[in-house]
DNA sequence: GACATCGATTAGACGTTGTCTAGACTTGGG
DNA sequence: CCCAAGTCTAGACAACGTCTAATCGATGTC
């Protein structure tokens, strides 16, 4: 509902063509934090054509365009998230897999206090296990 | 000043060969929280017949045994950390090198009110660049 | 000291991830 | 229809990391 990915595209200035449109529908839309691999191996079943360059080039294109953000924490490789917004991860090391931790549920503080850094952003990386209570 | 790292390696149980030490004695003193390629680079300068294999096994070796701390936030690769301790990272975005923050400089708050999630260890990264101030 | 054994090391093959390039294909404007 | 600019593909290439077979070395026994 809301802003189709080929209007994201286009909006940025992208050329919504229909293998971007492939890679972007699938990975602005997941909460996956997948590898490049992952988005290629995704894609492949929409257009099996797609080479491999593609799927990178069009990544790195929506990184450099701001729609996406590498993610260089998580276990094997580089990811991507599309949640642009200021947030923290937890990562589960029973599975691997990278969860979004919301910008408010944590507080940090004291880090306009650090001498000689001029911090520009920021975040937490929590290792641990999900529990069997509710979890987001 | 204190201990050597033989005796560090043999208190750990592992076999003080001269290629581990070598790696060793590089890796556990240095700040520089360098790649596995770097530590290679560095040790042939001393062992220069020492191959990839061997500086690879024994960085592994040193992080199964509790000396070293693998880093997955560098800019390029994981790298690797000879602090144990408990800390924090910042990432100047400048040079790409990675310092270390001490544990006390900062304080997170809440980490304990995430529900679902059992949380073993968490760090803060931050990301910007060192200002003309003092710096650690 | 000779020997057997077990661990450590080496060189190189291999697999994966990511970049680059040359050429082919699309698209839109005239 | 033609051209130019942009996009895509296949494969070569490079960096990083693992694995294997063979060699080397240290240790303990006789």
């Amino acid at each position: 509902m809301g802003t189709t990915a080929a209007e994201r595209l286009r909006r940025s200035g992208i050329q919504p063509s229909t293998q971007r449109l492939a890679v972007a529908e699938y990975v602005l839309e997941t909460d996956a934090h997948p590898s490049a691999e992952q988005v290629w191996d995704e894609v492949k079943a929409r257009v099996p054509t797609i080479s491999r360059a593609t799927v990178y080039n069009t990544l790195n294109l929506l990184v450099r365009k701001g729609l996406l953000r590498p993610l260089q924490l998580a276990e094997g490789r580089v990811g991507f998230d599309p949640n642009i917004e200021p947030h923290h991860h937890f990562i589960d090391e029973a599975t691997g897999l990278v969860h979004d931790v919301p910008w408010d549920a944590l507080e940090v503080r004291r880090v306009e206090a650090l001498r000689g850094l001029e911090v520009r952003e920021y975040q937490v990386i929590l290792r641990g296990r999900r529990g069997k209570a509710r979890a987001g």
